[in-house]
DNA sequence: AGTGAAATTGATAATTATTATCAATAATAC
DNA sequence: GTATTATTGATAATAATTATCAATTTCACT
């Protein structure tokens, strides 16, 4: 097991001890494995991939320490209308939200300090203490433009 | 029928026929109800009110309808995570966003122009032609925020 | 290390929102 | 008015997510 996953477990064990979970070895291998990979990925496609190395895992369980990693604040979720949630890695102190391309699907991801800084004075001129934010620019990106 | 109501019909009817739609009496009045209710409407909420003056509307067109009525671009929809769509007014030539309370699930309205432009900025910096966007900022409102 | 309370897991069923199906009906172009 | 084509309403199907529950595992405490 590589030092950086070491790192992560103790995280992770930390993390779950403060809230009063468990730490379990899926926990354990749904996060490596998940902290494995880049980009956008889903329940299904983890699930497939953690099969391959635990055949006995189940996809509930999978699908609730998404969830649960969401919650407690590891992982991060984006969600485009009805399709299944998409999980990514939480980028420490940086926030990012992304363009998606209505013809291809694919997300742009984008960092804004002016965005950030926009949302927090509209929110406390409401009176309103933010928690988290998510935008979503809906659009046509660079490739698909040119593919006409 | 009140003169607004004709005008908004005479509008969904030349919107239908541009995008070789037929002008039936069950959109007609879907969307005069609609428009008649303000705030956040869902499918369930909109199809119990029109079965009091039509008892024999179905659900799915009601669904379908409001569905197609966005995709027009007549009404708004605004969707939170895995709850049923909601639908708004579409306010000409204002976009607005939400702050969305975690407690009392209650809806702030947003206008920002400097959010607006902002976007623009992003956008044609990453060469990206955007459509919509929607901005959905989770926290606790001032009415909750004040309840502890 | 052993014990017991409490949480988690995995299989699967249930739920929920949304979308598809299709025969009957209605709208529109001619 | 007729033919063509879209829409409707009832309902089934789909898809994502969540709930159920017996078996298993974790972990705090000896
Ligand atoms: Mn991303
Ligand atoms: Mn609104
Ligand atoms: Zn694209
Ligand atoms: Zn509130």
């Amino acid at each position: 097991m590589s030092t950086s996953a070491n790192k992560f477990n103790k995280i992770l064990f930390t993390i779950l001890k403060r809230n009063g979970l468990k730490y379990t070895k899926q926990r354990e291998q749904i996060l490596n494995t998940f902290l494995s990979l880049k980009g956008h990925t889903s329940v299904d496609t983890l699930y497939e991939i953690l099969r391959k190395t635990n055949p006995s895992i189940g996809y509930a369980t999978v699908h609730r320490s998404l969830k649960l990693f969401n919650k407690i604040g590891i992982v991060e979720m984006v969600k485009v209308g009805n399709q299944k949630a998409l999980y990514e890695h939480k980028d420490k102190n940086r926030h990012h939200d992304h363009l998606v391309c209505v013809k291809c699907g694919n997300f742009t991801e984008i960092t804004s300090d002016e965005l950030e800084n926009l949302q927090k004075r509209i929110a406390s001129r409401n009176n309103f203490q933010i928690i988290d934010h998510k935008l979503i620019v809906y659009g046509i990106c660079r490739k698909c433009k040119n593919k006409r």
